[in-house]
DNA sequence: TAATAAAGCTAATGTTTGTTAGCGGAATGG
DNA sequence: CCATTCCGCTAACAAACATTAGCTTTATTA
């Protein structure tokens, strides 16, 4: 891992927990393991730093959410359905860079447009988009009743995003936030599948 | 308003804008029109303040949400929940004091374990206990399907939640989000309701 | 191998910040 | 009416901070 990606990854680690304001320049220098001022070397300054988070952020989103290709293969059953989508929703709640880059996003929202808009896009959009197409599939073979897939997709996943922002302050109720999703999860099925 | 709340009042403005590491003594001093170190006759420093405002956050939510009072009598047709949970969600999402200490708990939630809590108490907690009990009488009444009001709460206050937090940090965006929120209110009727 | 660029370091700077000390006036209460 | 408490002020401080300047070493490349 070169300098500049270690600057950026202890950032958004640093970042994460303690905020933006919250975090100094010498905190990031010291788990990369330089002096501060070696860092203007590879960024023109701290808000540089946020920034070339936030682009990668956002890059790491078209990724996952820009193409069609995560969706997988429609679920057959409602037991698939829910095991396949309890492991997205792991997955999203535990993998560390998503976790931080949450984390980060929820704290600089208010900081400027550009990342609330992010923030959105992250929390609210692309879970909806992905999940509205795995819905609409289902909806084609006819195995969830038919209706609007968008405002579906809403109901699925509003529950478990807040969840995963309750175990994101409160990691010691992870479990119960995933029982939680889980238990909800069985309701959507019993009311929108056959 | 005496200088003590002047000060509480001055710093939950800055507070929710620019966050608690974001904001200096000086500025808050300088809204309340006195002097910094004057402020320290009434708090003994910064973080003093933030928990006097967290202090009086917590005071709020016991008088909102610790007694069956402000549940108000069970409503009778399906428009008329809807016109009265929109109203309570329209001045959920517009009171200055509520929207401030909203974007004040999401930014500082990693502070500290208490601020976690709180943050839990005031986006989760609260309002589901609260329309688990609306919901809940009108089970009784035979105008919601039988099943756990709990959990229905959740179904029906999460989306609005979600939609809340991005008015809050999109303001341009307020409408759109009483749209999407009365959207979803009226699926929540059409699902649930006789 | 010589020249150049990249990337580290130390030292220093100017600002901002939270906070304390101490002074003076105004309000309060015996 | 005197003593005390309250509450404002100025001055000052020490620490933390982001950033710059300038030197040295390492790596690259011609």
């Amino acid at each position: 891992m070169s300098t500049k990606e270690k600057i950026l990854d202890a950032a958004l680690t640093l970042f994460s927990e303690n905020g933006y304001d919250g975090t100094s320049v010498e905190q990031i220098a010291n788990i990369v393991g330089i002096k501060a001022p070696s860092l203007y070397k590879h960024y023109k300054g701290k808000e540089d730093i946020l920034n070339a988070l936030i682009d990668s952020a956002e890059e790491r989103y078209e990724v996952m959410f820009g193409s069609e290709k995560n969706i997988g293969k429609v679920p057959e059953s409602r037991e698939e359905f829910i095991k396949v989508t309890m492991e997205r929703i792991s997955f999203t709640m535990r993998d560390p860079i998503i976790r931080k880059t949450r984390m980060l996003l929820v704290q600089e929202q208010f900081r400027n447009e550009r990342i609330s808009e992010a923030t959105t896009r992250h929390q609210l959009d692309g879970i909806q988009r992905m999940f509205a197409k795995i819905i609409k599939g289902m909806m084609d073979e006819g195995i969830v009743v038919k209706d609007d897939p968008k405002l579906l997709a809403v109901e699925l996943t509003a529950p478990a995003v807040l969840q995963i922002a309750r175990s994101d302050r409160q990691p010691q109720c992870e479990k119960e936030c995933m029982e939680y999703i889980e238990k909800h999860l069985r309701h959507f099925c019993k009311v929108y599948m056959r």
